[in-house]
DNA sequence: TGCCCAAAACCTGTATGACATGTTTTCTTG
DNA sequence: CAAGAAAACATGTCATACAGGTTTTGGGCA
């Protein structure tokens, strides 16, 4: 089970922090705060609250940790743009401390990237599919430098998201390009000859090309014969 | 763009509780340490990094809300075993901030169950099958209801990606299990009568059945239809 | 020796006060 | 009225203190 007893997002926990961090979420909401909007000084809070600075600085620092808020000195929190975040963090500490697999991550990542891309297919603007070509261009041009590819890589798959049009897709694939960026080299050392390298970048342009066309089909095909590529690759790397 | 500039988990962001949550992470990441090992203590962490102890605490604050630690009381703080923990709160702050929509989120929801329900369908254990079932019975049972109904729902589809053997679908699921309880009930008043609200809960009957019967395809289909079944009732209710 | 329990050591939770530094507002002055 | 200085306000970091929980230690008893 992966949530014994969830405590949920506001949860009831001991302690005057968590009921802090619960106070300053529910201020966002019930004041129908948006991203830029201020938010109470500490002071402020501390007054609200009854509790010393000590807890409002924790509870306030811990939101923004996960980025729900924006901090700097001199300034008031003001809340924040929707950002990967935590859920980074999350997926990184589940690979790094052996609790999910890379080969879970790419499952993942095939089942919402062949959903994203049949999306943008349908749903790009011009300047969104010449974006995500441009990725593929880059990545070709540069197929010499791994570092500057996977970079480019990394970037087209971002731009797809966005060109689907739902931020949430966006998020869950940001938040597994931290983890990309540890495995993706190996999986281009497996591609051994230049030749094969080369047609791995060509599938990415042809996945632009489903795009351009308005082709979610045929999209979804080419990025789901992608990432069949990537894992086999990974798998001939010895990654379990 | 979602992430503009994202400098990533692993931040050089200015201030030296930044560095403290950098430092502990590496930490983990070094040492090797997995769920329910433990961290060094403040006053260690205070000593190595030379810093005060407010710094570390908030650090480890940090962490602990992200849930990627846990700490309590009089012991020292440890690796946590992977739960939604920021996720969840990621995804409700986008929401309550109208960064989200619901339909969105349920698009992603569709997506990814449309692949945890096939990949039960064929690994799930007698075991998760029987869980899955009973979730589905006692949806039954209880249709007068509606807030049992909803938590057995809710607890079917949780085992649904529990049984998919994957613990990134489980997560991502459980991350939306708290915006899903906000609309729920929404969705269930739009089933006027009685017997549209029977027959939601027998499509849920339907997905069980095909999981048991390790249907792969059917199971899809049927958790398809569940949710555009879902997502009509929404749009009805007038839910962008 | 081996076990149990109390004291000590260690650890986190919270509060308070202080000061540096960055930002906004206010007021003065040209 | 505008520009710039000063004041007010805000966060960032540090030091210290103490309450209360947890683990370790060590002594005494069977």
């Amino acid at each position: 089970m992966v949530s014994d007893r969830s405590i949920g997002p506001d949860e009831t926990n001991p302690g005057l922090v968590s009921a802090a961090i619960q106070a300053i979420t529910q201020h966002i909401r019930v004041e129908g705060l948006g991203p830029g909007d201020l938010l109470p000084s500490e002071a402020d809070m501390t007054r609200k609250l009854s509790v010393s600075r000590t807890v409002v600085r924790e509870a306030f620092r811990s939101l923004s940790a996960m980025r729900l808020i924006d901090m700097s000195a001199g300034r008031r929190a003001s809340v924040a743009k929707l950002d990967i975040g935590a859920m980074s963090m999350v997926i990184e500490h589940g690979v790094t401390t052996e609790q999910i697999s890379i080969q879970q991550v790419y499952d993942v990542r095939r089942t919402i990237e062949m959903r994203t891309v049949a999306l943008a297919a349908l749903r790009r603007t011009d300047a969104e599919a010449a974006d995500v070509q441009k990725c593929a261009q880059l990545m070709r041009e540069n197929y010499r430098a791994p570092e500057i590819v996977m970079e480019h890589d990394i970037a087209f798959h971002e731009a797809i998201a966005r060109a689907s049009h739902n931020p949430v897709f966006s998020l869950i694939i940001n938040a597994f390009s931290g983890v990309t960026r540890r495995t993706w080299v190996i999986g281009w050392r497996t591609r051994a000859t230049e030749e094969e390298q080369i047609k791995m970048i060509e599938g990415h342009a042809d996945i632009a090309r489903a795009i351009i066309a308005g082709n979610p089909q045929l999209a979804a095909e080419h990025m789901a014969a992608h990432f069949d590529k990537s894992v086999k690759a990974l798998i001939d790397a010895g990654i379990a």
